[in-house]
DNA sequence: AATTCACATAGCTATAGAGCTATGCATAGA
DNA sequence: TCTATGCATAGCTCTATAGCTATGTGAATT
């Protein structure tokens, strides 16, 4: 089973997906129908990949008559967040590690 | 052609390639030998990983004999925060540490 | 009740790419 | 020079999935 990361960066992978994901998060919540319109693909596909968003925790709906309005679900990007931090910190400690050595040697 | 954005999410949603990656930041410089051994694929998928990883900036490596050493390049992964600080906008607080760090340190 | 509309689901095709084995190409060592 | 080693490349297969059209479902409209 995959963890947060994968379905976070797989979900995100595909480009129509990300984009959608870019327009509810600029533009706030839309309906599918909206979406749809600037989205360059078929109505069902923009159905599907929101679903995947979904599925990934990154949008959520909300019913209101016969339209679905979508929209961003931010908090769900801690994880890539996290995991960015985390390798930029461990990066950072070797450096420092190499640092404190030279300064080490120096002397 | 796909952006920065495209390439560094295509590149880190694979498992495999993510772990490498990883490994690279958490343990510094390896040989292709070394990454194998734990890599759970073969040395030609592992060698093949690197090679994308190289193409999309996140990896360099340096020959010394035969091996080939590889290394993690950090700085290749600003695009990703930007992306992520920009969707998220009220974290922007929490990631301008980061942003200045990894821009102070991309070579 | 019948029709239209908004969206979701089903089922299919085509392609991308992740894995394998076999082999090539240097370099190190005998 | 001949062999062994470390890695890269070639060529293949197989699976995952992004896209399509057709159809289902439920709400609004007449």
């Amino acid at each position: 089973m995959p963890d947060a990361h994968d379905v976070l960066f797989r979900t995100l992978a595909d480009p129509t997906r990300r984009a959608l994901f870019e327009r509810l998060c600029r533009e706030g919540e839309k309906t599918v129908g909206a979406l749809t319109e600037r989205a360059g693909v078929s109505q069902p596909v923009v159905s599907k990949h929101l679903g995947i968003l979904k599925q990934a925790g990154l949008v959520r709906y909300r019913h209101e008559g016969r339209q679905t309005h979508y929209s961003a679900q931010l908090g769900a990007l801690a994880p890539l967040v996290d995991w960015t931090s985390e390798m930029a910190g461990f990066w950072q400690s070797r450096f420092n590690a190499l640092e404190d050595l030279l300064k080490r040697m120096d002397q």
